[in-house]
DNA sequence: CACTTATTTAGAACCATTATAAACTAGGAC
DNA sequence: GTCCTAGTTTATAATGGTTCTAAATAAGTG
């Protein structure tokens, strides 16, 4: 299966909750966003075995770790995740509640010109937010 | 008192409580970035009575609600706000969990070429996140 | 196989936030 | 001033996403 050696090679052992997971997650032709509430019911759709959510959690949070997944910083009382984890930027549709991918070309380089001693820019993301 | 006029304006009654959260709040040099709990450790310092939690919720979301505040989108366990409501972007600093302001001279202009159709813009936001 | 370590799991705990509903208060009418 | 009403405060409970716990299960290794 592909997602065996993905997993082995991250020293993640490839377990049968942790594979199908990978299915719903990266087996797709487009990337895609999601809270934990929405990817449970989604494993429930196209799974038979029940995984618990704790291992939904933490296997998450272990694919997230290895840079399979990244966190969506957004206000929400949810925690958004992106299985595209290129650079890039969103908008977000207030009022749906859904991001929308932004390619670096839509949006532009951005440089920042503010330093701060001792640190390094580890990431720069910009958040438009839409209303009506 | 200079915030009566301003909670008068914006149908807020000037409560006592909401004037002395004011003083918290915009009575500064400086603004400044804070949680719920930041904000009520402030809060007992600065003034002599008890304002309840619920008071201390109630009033940052309707100073939000009224532009005298903004959230700010980060992935972090409690709500961070903004007594600067100006378009403004920030570094994340990740280890101390600290916002430091960017101004939008020290990011340049951000312009966004993607239109989704029947949205609007309301707001550009960029999350600069830092590491040692 | 035996053994060790990682993983899964159900359920409990955590904790920021929101809801509740009763007491209180601001502001307007008179 | 009193009376009235809608708005506000408050203690406390409820909510709900997330994390923790510890026991059962599975993976990898020899
Ligand atoms: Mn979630
Ligand atoms: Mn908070
Ligand atoms: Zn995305
Ligand atoms: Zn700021």
């Amino acid at each position: 299966m592909k997602y065996i050696d993905k997993l082995r090679n991250s020293g993640l052992r490839p377990t049968k909750q942790r594979l199908q997971i990978c299915e719903v997650l990266f087996n797709t032709e487009k990337t895609f966003h999601f809270t934990i509430n929405e990817l449970e019911q989604k494993i429930k759709d196209k799974i038979d075995n029940k995984i618990s959510l704790a291992t939904v959690y933490n296997t998450v949070h272990a694919f997230e770790k290895k840079g399979y997944l990244k966190q969506i910083p957004i206000n929400s009382n949810q925690t958004y995740f992106d299985t595209n984890v290129t650079d890039h930027h969103h908008f977000y549709d207030l009022k749906d509640q859904k991001l929308i991918d932004l390619e670096n070309s839509d949006v532009g380089p951005i440089n920042i010109k503010k330093k701060i001693n001792g640190k390094r820019i580890k990431s720069v993301e910009v958040l438009v937010k839409l209303e009506d």
